[in-house]
DNA sequence: TTTATTCTACCTGATATCAGGTAAAAAGAA
DNA sequence: TTCTTTTTACCTGATATCAGGTAGAATAAA
């Protein structure tokens, strides 16, 4: 098993924790994504326990670029805060499990011996919130494009559309434009809205 | 030396870290900032290492109400990302300390260590955020009233100024007034820049 | 009880946003 | 190369925001 976050105490006080599980062995400690890439394509990885806040890479990105490759590996996801639509998208990019960093020993002991049988675990914090307003089967997360992170970004600045048009050498229609397709993807009626939703999801950086 | 965290790993890995420092006893491990209140009423305590995203009460109202009582009691923060003004707030209100998650064990060592004998101490990270942009002297931070988070947390979900004045049986003049007045406290331009404020320094909930 | 803060409310006008539709280059993927 | 997505751009009109000023009533603090 290989742990991913970039929290040292983190990192070991989940070895702590495992040390007296027996079936599970920690291979690897590292604190970055691509760290890990470039470890499983040299080793033999069962198991990976990552944080999905990393620098560089999101660890929905990394569990996507993994599971491509190596699909038998099983990866679970872990956070301090749960939205559940980080959840879902983390479960719709293979993920096999979420963790929420507050869940109890026994819960984190739990969830991974479930997740080397196969099954699809979640801490039960986790639980109740993607259980409760089960909307639209999964609901898909759309992703911004280039431009239009660029103009997230500048929007949540309090830039106006004629700065950013400015700023990034646009004609003000084509921001406004923009402007529209980011608020329709996420089906959000004004900017506020928007920042809000793309803050929490971490969809920003 | 107690530990506030509401992720048992992180005290697992905190505690681990500091069994070999000979001068600094963990004394005790709790979750949240209620428990920590009722314990040094009828204990002695030196130190406390807190995290300041804490349930129902944050680090920074909990730090403050503990100097005011016990001003002799050394008080570090902990947090997974480091805004600016979110360490300032918790120096201001009387903190001795503040150490980034990401942080080497090296770092948390030398930290506590310097806390204990009276400096004021920060991981390597945080040095480098809150020594570049030094603006003005302590930028003070603007606390929102009662009326005023209401709105803003509306804000946050997207609504008119019209529609929070329905829900708030309020007249749409009174919430523009308020809304004005959120965004004068902060020097914000928008909703949208004020959502990022307010989110990213945990100022909402 | 006096003072300060907060909450409430109104007026005006300039500027910005939001929503609808359309469409041609440019860049990436199949 | 063909197809799809992205980026660029324009038009219009209704609605909302932002910024300025003012001010009485209700709470909370001193």
């Amino acid at each position: 098993m290989v742990i991913v976050d970039d929290h040292p105490i983190v990192i070991s006080g989940i070895s702590g924790l495992l040390s007296d599980l027996d079936t599970v062995e920690i291979v690897e400690k590292m604190q970055s994504g691509v760290t890990l890439l470039d470890y499983i394509i040299n080793n033999k990885v069962d198991l990976i326990l990552m944080d999905i806040f990393l620098p560089v890479m999101t660890g929905i990105d990394l569990c996507k670029k993994i599971k491509q490759k190596y699909p038998q590996i099983i990866i679970i996801g872990m956070s301090s805060q749960s939205e559940r639509s980080l959840v879902m998208q983390f479960i719709q990019n293979g993920g096999n499990g979420y963790i929420l960093k507050s869940a109890s020993f026994e819960e984190f002991k739990r969830c991974i011996y479930k997740a080397i049988y196969g099954e699809i675990v979640f801490s039960d914090e986790v639980k109740t919130i993607i259980s409760q307003p089960l909307s639209e089967d999964l609901e898909q997360v759309p992703s911004l494009s280039r431009r239009e992170k660029d103009i997230a970004v500048l929007l949540s600045k309090g830039k106006s559309t004629q700065e950013i048009a400015d700023e990034l050498f646009l004609s003000f229609l084509t921001v406004q434009t923009h402007r529209r397709n980011i608020l329709q993807k996420y089906k959000m009626k004004n900017v506020a809205e928007l920042m809000t939703h793309l803050l929490k999801n971490n969809l920003l950086n």
